[in-house]
DNA sequence: CGCGCTCTTGAATTCGATCAACTATGGTGG
DNA sequence: CCACCATAGTTGATCGAATTCAAGAGCGCG
């Protein structure tokens, strides 16, 4: 069959993260000697106080400009990480005491089941706050996190966070903006969840991520494994493949392995439900 | 069958909500005559500034306890609705100006569906936040709110909010502590729903429900239609009602129709998954 | 009384998971 | 260089959980 190699085929010639980082995800799952698993709080120990650019903060804070005092105090504040692929973040049996973010690469948050792989629940894509609500509730991160590629990560202790917000008055109205984008996206999630089969979350999974695609059909890069992918949508890598294939034959997308083609996005959007 | 009868026998026994005010929800949908449907913002229109005691208050909001100018700004921008059971909230294509909060009773988050039922996605009972977030991005509440129970309905404009939020340095915290905690429950939510099956996800609710009963078995009584609480797990109501009888033989509850009794909580536990 | 509603039960069906091949690729070590 | 192994992905066969469809019972109401 035709078909059954192509995938696999392209593969290495895609600029996808190479398969040598993505076996260290596996080899570094659970190894005790991984520099930051030990330590109490491992995102603001191992850190180092590198300062972030202005645009850097806009974008993760959002709102209006940030002022001079801001951006010193949150400099000051801030701890900043270096993660390679596959090192842990945080775990959910952690305290939290940081409001912890994305700044570049991806991190997938999860559980770390005994034995097997880490299982996926969703990834953030760096800027983007990681876990911004489990510090207020003086918990635990409710997840395990870990670089699914190479990630620089950004932890603002919450003590001095609380300080920043007394002092600007903007700067209450940033968190609540991005706490409330965090609410939204979990509402569609459980939405999508609830009220639509495979094949409409896989639908509009790619309309998602296809985006940034020009009109006669927006291409679309797989930068992640498709068991992630799958994870991420609650079905097995199975019936992804599967999908994928229906969609194919139905003429809806394009392409083989990690390049697709949305070759008729309306009707992708139709299929997902209006 | 002696097991058939006796759900439905038991069912106006019980101090739940009676049938006329169920009836009325479906009676009401898509009324046009409705009083709050044709307005832009009914939650404000409609609304009477009467005062909440500080009590009240303080259970929504949390945190430090308010002060004396805290509780009359507060008063002062409140809309406060009493609504009937049935009566819409707010839609879904409404702009979302106000932060709304159910005080008493129980309010249904979901979808109206045209020509048929109201589908219900979750349901938040008072006092609690009911859209905290969908303000603060400017959008539409993303979700249809109607009444389940009749209900004390709070809406707080979200300019009048802001400027409190930058004169109370105390009020900021408080409303990132509620959507903390939105976060929270949404995260638990597509958790159960990516990894938990029917069964499972059916014996979190038990318990979650049952918190209140004694050491011999916590009293449960069901106080909405067993087709909403299918609807919230997320399964049919025929399955939900199979899987109520699986409950029963295994000897994990007891009960009929809409008085339950959790008899063995730890295999429930155990069952819901650790 | 019939009508409309809710809940329950059974039978048939469907969607997606599981299990088991098989292919392709890359890395390792002889 | 090649055999060997691990991993990712695809495909097919089968199984199972939950939905759908259909029917019936109990209850309240006009």
């Amino acid at each position: 069959m035709q078909r059954k190699d192509g995938g696999a085929r392209l593969r290495h010639i895609l600029p996808i993260p190479s398969s040598p980082e993505r076996i260290a995800i596996v080899d570094r799952s659970y190894s005790p000697t991984s520099p930051l698993s030990a330590a109490p709080s491992p995102v603001a120990r191992a850190s180092a106080r590198a300062a972030l650019s202005g645009g850097e903060w806009q974008q993760l804070l959002g709102g209006a400009p940030l002022n001079p005092d801001e951006l010193s105090a949150l400099n000051r504040m801030a701890h900043l990480l270096r993660l390679p692929a596959g090192a842990p973040v945080f775990g959910r049996e952690q305290p939290a005491l940081d409001l912890v973010a994305v700044l570049k690469g991806t991190v997938s948050l999860g559980q770390c089941r005994e034995g097997q792989d880490f299982d996926l629940e969703r990834s953030v894509q760096g800027p983007a706050w990681l876990d911004l609500s489990s510090a207020w509730l003086g918990q635990c991160h409710d997840r395990d996190a870990r670089c699914l590629s190479e990630a620089r990560v950004l932890a603002l202790p919450l003590a001095e966070m609380r300080a920043l917000l007394a002092r600007q008055a903007a700067m209450p109205e940033r968190l609540l903006l991005g706490l409330a984008r965090s609410v939204h996206r979990l509402n569609s999630a459980t939405h999508e969840l609830m009220h639509m089969d495979a094949e409409k979350r896989l639908a509009a999974w790619l309309l998602r991520r296809g985006e940034g695609g020009g009109q006669g059909g927006a291409l679309l890069q797989l930068t992640e494994r498709k068991r992630d992918i799958a994870a991420q949508l609650a079905i097995t890598p199975e019936t992804l493949s599967r999908m994928l294939r229906q969609l194919r034959l139905k003429g809806l997308i394009e392409g083989q392995g990690y390049a697709l083609r949305l070759t008729d996005t309306q009707a992708l959007a139709r299929l997902a439900g209006e």
